[in-house]
DNA sequence: CATGAATGAGAGTTCATTCAT
DNA sequence: TATGAATGAACTCTCATTCAT
């Protein structure tokens, strides 16, 4: 495969010199931001180009296609969020408190990166391999912290797969409202602690 | 309103034949299929056409744009969803339940109408206010019932707009994963009673 | 070639019934407004039956097509121009007074059909042979005119085809900017006269 | 200015190259020649870039639409007709050798450039502002002439807006006749000196 | 590496006209 | 006569990609 690689003849060798390292920069970051405010379908490279202040045809010297270059960020984006989360519950002390936590990083981290959304949903369409990748590769790693907390005596015994993807779905839907669509008087801080709590105890009203 | 539409000399007014209206919906339903199969951008209105079964330029005396049929179709397919939930929770028997039953009609009309995951989704790029408005409204629906459960005393008298939007989101994630990307070995049926625990007693290892 | 014409089988007969007459009145009213407000090209057969309040479809009952209904208004403009400067020179007492009476006559008409400049300009596209015969039409009479003029002793014997055309043009653009562009502080009454004032003196300075 | 056009990201900017100049070009003259001999919306931009030896989509890195590259040619037709005027009278001796000298340019330019009294005619429908600036400040040149000849003595003192209004439209009437609608057996060098003798003297017979 | 002109397939949309009812 | 649905050719415009300089 590595050989094959190096034969394929339009592949894209990475920039050998500081300058193409600033431009292949230059063209990502454009990227992401066009990509985040008008989606894939609305963006053109040349509007990509533009913005990143470099000619039309420079975009093929770092990039095979417009496809490539959306791939790159999702890539990109899923790994920021895997080690949003990793980082964030380094230091969490239980089970529920990693979930809280989990979800407490990747807020920030959508907050910071409005453009996420746009990007990893557009994926769907664009590029679905990634896009489920992206999801498969997240509850897995969800799943192995519920594996972690049924070993530590934390959680119930009996959660499978489904479970994880409960939980992805809350975070990514909390996200969409507390970071996305965020709104003047919402109390964001306090969204993992309401996720944590429907971690520990469900919905239910104290005995 | 019935004098601006008249004065809006482009818009199109709903069949006036019975054969008109045949020909609307199966311009819909080729839609339906062909956004579902390959997404929006991917469809062309002659394919749609085609699948239909008249000619390019009939589209026209239905819909004023490709844009505009799928709206129509978000539409549809957001009170899809909506009736689909009121139908279901109907003989449920309390609050705990009603959030099973209605996780449970949803996933049934999701496996039934595969097409409205891409449909709903490509909304945020081709539709964005629809897009939001599904949720909000989706999330508005459920908080309303939180609220009969709050006041019913089966649920914590604590809840808010963020708990209806985390158990959306468990909802469409466990859609997504049990009906759009259902396996063979799935136990679908389980799902539902699986969201009901977790609304129960969240993950928690029993006492 | 009378019964050439009954024989072209597209041909179109007039209204056998009152109703009939009407409703072909209402299309040419209709269509003189959309040409004249929005020129031939921009118009579409559905403007006009929108605005004459039939359905498209009675258009082809009264019109073999677009460019035949507006042959007929080309002709029926091109008539009345000939008629306002027929009625208008009846009482003129002299050669400079015709020429002066039969522009007044023009200045009115064209004030109250302000579409006919439209209508008659774009002929030169729509179809040229009109656009031709209406001018050529008009400079004949303008030439009888001249002749008569010549004949009684008022004008200079050696008028020719030129001096008709000089005078028609001076006439239009006189229309064009008194009747069609209008402003409010024109004197519009004083026109007719200025322009009899021309061919009376021509520019020159009194002696 | 400059920031402002740079804003306007689909704006064209001049060609940057030698070759772009001359593409640019090209496009032009084909344009001219199709606008001329079909009329604008009888010509589709495919002729013209067939008509130019270049590909179709060449044309957009040139010119906005069909309608920008119209109103380029009617402003380079204005402003060859206002050239021509000027270059003819730069010697004539008096008032009324300096109008039939800037009628004799006209015609002159007119006869070399047949096109152009299809493109400013079809101005009033494509770009009616194009149109009427066109003649109005056509008109304004005229009546400054007028002015001068007031000022010298060769004119009437009282000539006003509506003498430039008319002589214009003489002129463009004898253009249209005798080099547009020119016969063989016509006598054109005649014409300007036919104007001439009608701005001296009208049409009245000499003493 | 950078530039920007050139390419052409492909899309959405319009609308004059026809025709079955 | 009147209706309005159906037709499909034709058009303008976009834009990812290539390539000569």
């Amino acid at each position: 495969m590595g050989r094959a690689d190096a034969a394929n003849s339009g592949a894209i060798s990475p920039p050998a010199t500081e300058r193409g390292r600033r431009t292949r920069q230059k063209l990502l970051e454009a990227a992401t931001s066009e990509f985040g405010e008008r989606g894939f379908h609305e963006t053109s490279i040349s509007e990509i180009t533009r913005r990143a202040g470099v000619a039309l045809g420079s975009f093929y010297t770092y990039f095979e296609s417009k496809e490539a270059i959306f791939k790159a960020l999702v890539r990109e984006f899923s790994d920021g969020v895997r080690q949003a989360a990793a980082t964030g519950i380094e230091d969490s002390r239980d089970s529920f408190e990693k979930e809280r936590d989990a979800l407490s990083a990747f807020l920030d981290f959508a907050r910071e990166h409005k453009e996420i959304y746009r990007i990893i949903d557009e994926a769907e369409f664009v590029d679905p391999a990634s896009y489920r990748a992206h999801y498969e590769n997240t509850a897995l790693r969800i799943h192995d912290r519920l594996k972690a907390g049924m070993v530590s005596g934390d959680f119930n015994k009996e959660l499978e797969e489904a479970h994880a993807w409960a939980v992805m779905g809350m975070n990514v839907f909390l996200g969409l409202r507390y970071a996305v669509w965020a709104r003047p008087e919402d109390d964001f801080e306090a969204i993992p602690e309401i996720a944590r709590s429907i971690l520990t105890n469900g919905l239910s009203a104290p005995d």
